[in-house]
DNA sequence: TTAAAATTGTGATAAATATCACAAAAGTTT
DNA sequence: AAACTTTTGTGATATTTATCACAATTTTAA
């Protein structure tokens, strides 16, 4: 596909018409990431806007002595690297492919422009924002008030939203992050998460198959652990 | 001061000139809020964009079995109520007067109309969403990563630059929040604060006396717990 | 000013979960 | 396929911090 075509599905240029997503489009830089390969630096200005064709990221911070969080994991036609283009600011998380990702790029003069010719990109813009601060919002709630169960739960219910794929009820994710990854979105250690994950799957919640994973009954799942 | 007066101060407004402030201010209604009064409720439908002229409120998440958590402090120019205006979901959040309060509001349409007709304020509106945003990310970041001790260091910089000023290097937060209160931001125990607080002070960071706190030395403090 | 209510301080104990130390299993490379 | 590397599973133990139960103090109301 072009990749005129790739960007009607990213939602925050979904309402523009064909001719000036065809003008945007022109202007945007196509790259491709390894596995394992760091896409953003923490330390780094912030000078370029990121929409993902295909692939999957993972949006981290790193504390001190070497700990990471994984803020969020992100797949096929969401964005990243907004953040420091919008407040200035330096870089506040790392990017981090974690399949082989292909990606196209604008720079940050392009972006602005963007936002201020098309105010329905803005728009769209501050909608996505605001659906990201509210799932931060949720994440701090689990990280306060859940016990660590819980928060793997809601932790799979990331993953599942972003990742997997629904049939009849059940979830179906292929290729399942490492356990530390999960333990590290949760905020606990990677063997409470193979503890955890047996308990669940002794629960009949769901059910691994190698890197793959089923959660069967996914609104009761939801119900159980959100 | 007037309305309009206030508005300036408020920075999503700040790059509009005084004749489209008036004309927005127009369209806004005054209320005032009693400390402890509850502003919003969860589950009610978002139609209104609130901004705070004077006082305090905090903006809260409740567990089914009541436990609260506390996602930010704010208080003058600071606004809420947008996130349900531009994603359509309903509140996530409620928002309490912990201090008397004089809010002005714009309804859904209004506000909708402003970021429309001024697209300054859209563009104002997501470098504030942007730092909101890295906010959440630092807090998620230290509910992971830090022991409790750490928390309530982080949290009380949060208080200090949101409601505290700062003279020769020291801050002063007067009117401090319960203990309670500072658990539910920092993700701990009202027991764990107390003794965090005591120990704190032993250590000669900060000073209480009453509902007041200094803090000595913010840039050590900073750069010591965040 | 006293009484009552709310908030804070503090010891003792319980509970959850991190950490450590390996063994087992699954993936990769040669 | 063998050797090596990475990831996962699991018991034992240590640590942190929540919880409980009151006492002390501060704030508010009568």
């Amino acid at each position: 596909m072009s990749k005129a075509g790739h960007l009607q599905n990213v939602p925050i240029f979904s309402d523009l018409s064909s001719s000036d997503l065809k003008k945007i489009s022109d202007k945007m830089v196509s790259r491709f990431y390894e596995k394992g390969k760091m896409i953003l630096l923490e330390e780094s200005q912030g000078e370029t806007f990121f929409i993902i064709l295909s692939g999957v990221v993972k949006v981290t911070r790193l504390s001190d002595d070497g700990r990471e969080v994984i803020l969020a994991i992100l797949g096929e036609s969401d964005f990243f690297g907004e953040m420091s283009l919008l407040d200035g600011e330096g870089r506040s998380a790392n990017i981090v492919a974690t399949e082989n990702s292909e990606v196209v790029t604008l720079s940050r003069s392009d972006f602005l422009d963007c936002l201020e010719k098309y105010p329905k990109i803005a728009i769209a813009l501050l909608e996505e924002l605001a659906i990201r601060l509210r799932k931060s919002d949720q994440h701090i709630e689990s990280l306060s008030l859940s016990d660590s169960e819980q928060r793997i739960g809601v932790t799979l219910i990331r993953l599942a939203e972003e990742l997997g794929t629904i049939k009849r009820g059940n979830v179906m994710l292929k290729g399942l992050p490492y356990q530390q990854d999960i333990a590290n979105m949760a905020g606990t250690s990677r063997e409470t998460v193979s503890r955890t994950l047996k308990l669940l799957e002794k629960k009949e919640f769901l059910k691994r198959d190698g890197r793959d994973l089923i959660i069967y009954n996914f609104d009761l799942f939801r119900q159980t652990f959100s």
